[in-house]
DNA sequence: TCCTTGACTCAGA
DNA sequence: CTCTGAGCCAAGG
């Protein structure tokens, strides 16, 4: 499969690991985007919060697509309030959220203001 | 070797 | 609010 992995970060284990860690503290009934994640994450030593900001929601993808059966990858969407996926993938994360108790629009979005996470603690 | 395509986001029209 | 185009890097056809 092609792994979208986009410059491997500094450590691209420890990185993935992070974003798991990022991604369950997500409450039930909530998502959260991929770069909303990515601004949670620490910035890798020796690269600008620039850079960070425009490699890490791919690295965060990246993640995601080889994330742990523990990991609820369902509600992680991009920033448009969409799913990302495809397919039967797409279909799937949709009905998941939906039994979390998240809404989907016509265009099958997701109001963020309403479902958005606020972060992990503020 | 060139061109397309990725679990992306942001700014501009 | 919706639609485009640019930015970044690598792998596959």
């Amino acid at each position: 499969m092609m792994k979208p992995r986009f410059t491997s970060p500094p450590d691209p284990q420890g990185f993935r690991i992070h974003v798991w860690e990022v991604v369950r503290m997500i409450p039930l009934g909530k998502v959260a985007t991929y770069g909303q994640i990515a601004a949670l994450l620490p910035v890798p030593p020796g690269m600008s919060a620039q850079d960070f900001r425009a490699f890490a929601p791919r690295w965060v993808g990246g993640a995601m697509a080889a994330c742990p059966a523990d990991v609820p990858w369902q509600r992680v969407i991009n920033a448009q309030g969409k799913s990302s996926l495809k397919g039967a993938d797409q279909s799937r994360q949709q009905e998941l959220l939906e039994a979390e108790g998240v809404e989907f629009d016509d265009r099958q979005r997701v109001d963020l203001k309403r479902f958005g996470w606020n972060g992990p603690e503020k």
